[in-house]
RNA sequence: GCGCUCGUAGCUCAGCUGGAUAGAGUGUUUGGCUACGAACCAAAAGGUCAGGGGUUCGAAUCCCUUCGAGCGCACCA
């Protein structure tokens, strides 16, 4: 990675100067005056008692005696009131380009140690169908898998289906209400019944016992309940995963809070210390004292005696445990289940369920309407995934006349991209608003806009020999920061793998996309008679086409032939 | 009430482990297709980074505070 030999490169100069520091080396916010900058000069000034500008002046004039100044540097040179400034040598530049096109994944360095992650990010509920709400957790989740594995590591993915809780019980109170017969039980009784019965439940205290009730009954395995509830899973299972095919995203693993059911005596038996009885109900006291408040216990085992989300979501950690042996569990979720997570989180560091395993809550901004206020996923407001779909291919057909003359697999795959650029962009910890006019949008920065660039990319290159090695030049502005660019790429995935933010990788994929088509616009390679420049240039192109190519894989957006 | 998150251009958002002149897209105004795909490129205009205070050589970024918004607070998921 650049950055890194730069830092070393500066550590053993300064090292020489006595000075036994650490130092940082960042992308210059300052293009037009240098590549690269050092900012330590401020912080060595204060360690070593002198100014910065007498510590920066030494530190260049060391570089610039260096041997190695010549093969690294353009230009290296002191700015006040602190800043080293390094301009990169095209010979530099060159080479580590170079590097990236002859090695396997451009070269980025595999971890040493290599770390399973588990990953949860489906959390469908299977009385219902999929909505809008369930977008986020899908893409960000299934993003981060991939990135996780591009960078070496194993991982395991669970959609984890809620399938086992009140939900399943108030569906199952409809069904004996209405008198349905198992085949009568479709898709479409399914998202008609949940949201009566959920409300029915708030208005009613009755029915709200008689179906919690009918839950612990289920989960003491009624049979007449479990034959409901199996139908019910097949039905919502079968099209919840036509969904997910169709976005990409795909899991190792499709289990449930259900499966997770014949873990909990054991569960129950590693937790038994710390399990307290409380009003009727089992709970673990998850307090800790440098908390500002007491935070609310975790309820383990209601007093009616059946079990919880917090007590499947141990179960199935017990489970992952004994299983997989995980370093990193990662549950994508909504912010609002922040505190659910904390509280499972805690009992199980308190109970040691987990060992040196650590758990990551990667919280999701809401997905607000436009009137600024969350979907109502329980009264089943929210957009369906199948009617957004729909509205996007519309919007998307009817922007250009012969885009209705495409494949079908294209268009779907340009539906994804749009959608999926347009929630990846933003910081997953954000709130935002879900406005169709922004999801259906193909100009400047969109998935379609970086399909676009691809595909003229891929245009020159077609029917062009060239041999995949750069010369020593570079030959203008556009071409050296489309190569500047280019080297950041593992700095970015980096980034994106312990931010945990996929976003950071989609704005990396947008600016090379980018320059990429300024550097289209302005220069022609087709025509050049230099043959040396022909090369080169083809073969950054070709460079440039395969990142993008590999990483918008990464944000699970696939390329279309055609557009 | 307590806790968590947030407030950046008209709009939608980046930037937040402190660095030089705060960036994109969109919208507005303007220029560019007889040249590898104009779903593109180039340029202009647009900001008291909610207000105030503090720490620091340096603050959108860290701390305090006021105002505003959202969310969460034991038998839902």
């Amino acid at each position: 990675m650049i950055t890194k030999k730069l830092e070393q490169f500066l550590e053993e100069e300064i090292q020489k100067l006595g000075y036994e520091e650490k130092v940082r080396v960042i992308v210059s916010n300052r293009r037009e005056l240098c590549d690269y900058q050092c900012d330590d000069c401020f912080r060595l000034a204060k360690i070593y008692h002198k100014s910065p500008m007498e510590i920066g002046n030494r530190i260049v004039e060391a570089i610039q005696n260096s041997p190695k100044y010549i093969e690294y540097f353009k230009e290296v040179t002191f700015a006040n009131p602190g800043f080293i400034n390094m301009t990169l040598s095209d010979t530099l530049i060159n080479q580590q380009i170079n590097c990236m096109m002859e090695k396997e994944k451009f070269g980025i360095e595999m971890p040493s140690k290599i770390d399973t992650y588990v990953l949860d990010y489906g959390g469908a509920n299977i009385a219902k169908p999929l909505h809008v709400g369930h977008l986020r957790p899908a893409i960000v989740g299934e993003s981060m898998k991939r990135i996780i594995s591009y960078m070496g590591h194993k991982t395991i993915s669970d959609v984890h289906l809620g399938d086992y809780g009140l939900q399943i019980g108030q569906v199952i109170y409809g069904i004996l209400k209405d008198q349905k017969q198992v085949e009568e039980i479709t898709l479409e009784y399914l998202e008609d019944i949940y949201p009566k019965m959920s409300s029915l439940c708030k208005e009613d205290e009755f029915v709200k016992t008689e179906c919690a009730n009918i839950t612990k009954d289920l989960q003491d395995g009624n049979p007449e309940y479990q034959v409901l509830f199996q139908k019910l899973k097949e039905v919502s299972g079968k099209d919840c995963k036509r969904l997910y095919d169709y976005l990409g995203v795909s899991f190792d693993l499709w289990n449930g809070e259900s499966d997770s059911y014949p873990y909990i005596p054991a569960t129950t038996e590693v937790l038994k210390d710390i399990i307290e009885v409380s009003e009727g109900a089992k709970i673990i006291p998850v307090s800790e004292v440098t908390d500002a408040k007491e935070l609310p216990p975790l309820i383990y085992q209601k007093s009616n005696g059946a079990y919880l989300y917090a007590t499947t979501d141990l179960a199935t950690i017990y489970e992952r445990m004994e299983k997989y042996h995980p370093d990193y569990i990662l549950y994508v979720a909504d912010n609002r289940q922040a505190l659910h997570f904390e509280q499972v989180f805690r009992a199980c560091r308190k109970s040691g369920l987990t060992k040196n395993t650590k758990l990551e809550f990667l919280g999701l901004g809401t997905i607000n309407g436009t009137d600024g206020k969350p979907f109502k996923t329980r009264s089943g407001t929210a957009p369906k995934l199948d009617a957004l779909f729909e509205q996007i291919k519309g919007i998307f057909l009817s922007q250009k006349e012969n885009n209705k003359d495409m494949e079908t697999a294209d268009i779907d795959k340009i539906v994804n991209a749009i959608l999926k650029f347009a929630d990846l962009q933003n910081n997953r910890e954000r709130d935002y608003i879900f406005d169709i006019r922004k999801f259906s949008n193909v100009v400047g920065k969109t998935g379609p806009y970086i399909l676009y660039t691809y595909l003229r990319i891929q245009k020159v290159l077609e029917n062009m020999s060239f041999d995949s090695n750069i010369s020593n030049y570079i030959y203008n502005e556009d071409d050296r920061k489309l190569r500047l660019h280019l080297l950041e790429l593992e700095a970015s995935l980096n980034s994106a793998l312990k931010e945990r933010l996929p976003s950071l990788l989609a704005d990396y994929i947008y600016t090379l996309a980018l320059l990429a088509n300024t550097f289209y616009q302005n220069n022609r390679i087709q025509g050049l008679t230099d043959e040396v420049q022909k090369n080169d240039w083809l073969s950054l192109f070709n460079l440039t086409k395969n990142v993008l190519k590999e990483m918008l894989n990464l944000i699970i957006i696939d390329i279309p032939q055609f557009m």
